[in-house]
Order: structure tokens, then sequence, then C-alpha cells
DNA sequence: TTCCAGGGGTAGA
DNA sequence: TCTACCCATGGA
């Protein structure tokens, strides 16, 4: 089966829940392998399939509130490979992630609750743990373009692209730990990297030899803290790393202070005197759980 | 040329 | 636990 008869999938939604704001929920959407089609409001991607099979999928919103995933290949997918690929979606769109607690915290905020519109809070993952992590370290210590660049180049480079097209720039799925692991810390320097090639190849390394099992992340049941303290094993994630790969997982508990947050709370709260992280942790600490989104639907973004 | 960007590792106290 | 210093890279 190829692009001119695809695979389609129907998934359900939870209600409220706004496909655009998902996807555009967050700077995700537009590191590669994701492409955003706004026109037509979908979502693009190439996506390398655990079994192997590289698929390119079109994801976006049916007139029943539903989400239509157009899957486009060489070959027919098995169904435990569509089933697979449903998995990664619902994953991806946080199609199972309950925020009815958010939602409710957010009526005794006047300011956020006339901010936040139904259906916004679900910020866009990869469908694979490893994606995250490496566009995570890509974050840190570098200015936004810096992180599409690298992250691009990465794909452009050691991703696998559609076996249909042979093109030079064809578009390719994210590497997989094997491949980057393969490919050493020289070659990822060569993609720009810097002194994060050493952190992404050592994580590839671990990840490929089986010495670390992402499954340990994403199906932890422990508590926020215990989490944290494994993410913050990982060379390249340190505090700011660790609340965003949180976030990634679904705990909002942690607040991922970096100098946008800094800028952001001192312009806003602080009359643009920088304050202390500990001040930070305390401005949204009546967030509880939820201050990671609090801080990122903070109405005070409207203003900039 | 210098600074800084969606920081983090390491050594030393 | 806290601080100082170093780390690649490219844009301003």
């Amino acid at each position: 089966m190829n692009s001119r008869s695809p695979h389609r999938l129907r998934l359900s939604t939870p209600a409220p829940f706004d496909f655009r704001a998902t996807c555009r929920s967050h700077g995700w959407v537009v590191l590669s392998p994701f492409r955003w089609d706004d026109e037509r409001t979908c979502l693009h991607r190439i996506d390398h399939l655990p079994g192997g099979s590289v698929v390119a999928l079109e994801v976006e919103p049916a007139p029943d509130k539903s989400i239509t995933v157009i899957v486009r290949t060489s070959s027919p997918l098995a169904a435990v490979e569509l089933t697979t690929i449903e998995q990664r979606v619902r994953w991806m769109l946080r199609l199972d992630e309950d925020l009815s607690e958010f939602y409710t915290l957010v009526e005794d905020h006047p300011r956020w609750h006339k901010h936040i519109t139904p259906g916004a809070g679900r910020l866009l993952r990869a469908p694979d743990f490893f994606e995250d992590i490496v566009k995570t370290i890509c974050t840190t210590n570098i200015s936004w373009a810096g992180t599409k660049r690298m992250v691009a180049n990465l794909v452009q480079r050691f991703g696998a692209p559609l076996d249909w097209d042979d093109t030079a720039d064809a578009p390719r799925a994210f590497p997989t730990p094997a491949v980057l692991a393969d490919a050493g810390e020289s070659a990822l320097k060569e993609t720009g990297l810097g002194y994060r090639a050493s952190y992404v190849a050592d994580l590839a390394r671990r990840v490929a030899a089986g010495d670390l099992d992402l499954n340990a992340f994403t199906q932890f049941n422990g508590t926020t803290d215990e989490l944290r303290s494994e993410l913050l094993t990982l060379k390249g994630v340190g505090p700011y790393g660790a609340a965003t790969l949180l976030m990634l997982l679904g705990h909002y508990d942690y607040l991922a202070i970096d100098s946008a947050m800094r800028t952001f709370v001192a312009t806003h709260y602080f009359d643009g005197t920088a304050p202390t992280d500990t001040a930070i942790q305390e401005l949204y600490e009546p967030w509880e759980d939820w201050k990671y989104l609090a801080y990122w639907f903070d109405p005070g973004w409207e203003d900039l």
C-alpha cells in the first residue's frame, strides 16, 4: 500500500479537546520531524516504528471531534503496527491524560479562567521518549533557533527516509538510539550539537545496548520526586531538563526555570528585577501539582 | 569583540 | 549543599 491508498485510523478524543491548541501548545511542533500545516490544520510527521517500518503520518481533526490519522507506507502494515501507531499518536497528543484537576484549579483563578480556552493544556510530545530526551538536551544553553537547527540536522543526517522517496531532501524520521549510538560522539558533533554530543551519544549508547530502559520512565509508578531523581541521573539533564521531561511525562509539579521564564517572571511580577529561583517557585506554589501548566498558560504572555 | 541563548558537569570548599 | 569555572555554537 502506498501513498495512493493509505491506511486510515480513527481515534477518540477526551472532552474538552482542542486539536489545534494541542499541536501548537509549545515549541515542539516546529522541531523536526514534526511539521504543522496551519491552513489544513494537519500535523505531519515521519515516524520510525519500533518494528522498523517508516511511515508518513497526517493527523487531523474529524468533523465528529475524533482524530483521523492517515498512514502512508510503501507496503501493507500488519494489524499490530496499526495498533502501535494508534498508541503512539494517542501518547503524542495526550488523548488519555486527565487534566480535570487542573481545569478545576483554573476555576479558582479568574485571570487564568478567562485566558485558557477549553481543551487547552495538552502539550505536544514525541511518540517516543528517547526523542523527547534528545530534544530537551538540545534546548539547553542555546537559542531556540539553535535548537531547531540541531534537531533538524540530526533528523536529516541520521533519520530514516520513507522507502519510496530517495531524494536528497526527503523528509525523515527521528533517528533511533541504535543509529545515533553507531554514529558516535564525533559524528554527532558534526551536526552542530557542540558539547551536547557526548550527552546524546551516551544516552543513545545506553538505550541501544539495553542498559537503560526508557519504559522505566514512561511507566514509572513512584512519586514525582523519585522520577525526577532518575531523570537527573541522565547526562545533560539538570533541574531545567528534568522539569521539562517531567512535563513531557505528564507531571507538572516542577517548573523548568530557564532564561525565558526568568525574563517573563521578572517583567510581570517583579517590576523588572531579576527574582531568585526560590521566588519564582513561590510565585506558582498555589498551583501545587500543576505549576508548569500554570506558568505555561500564564495570562501575562498575552501582554508580550 | 563580547555577550548570551528555553543549562549542566565537575571540582573544591 | 553551594560556588566558580568551563563547556560548543551561532546570532546580535
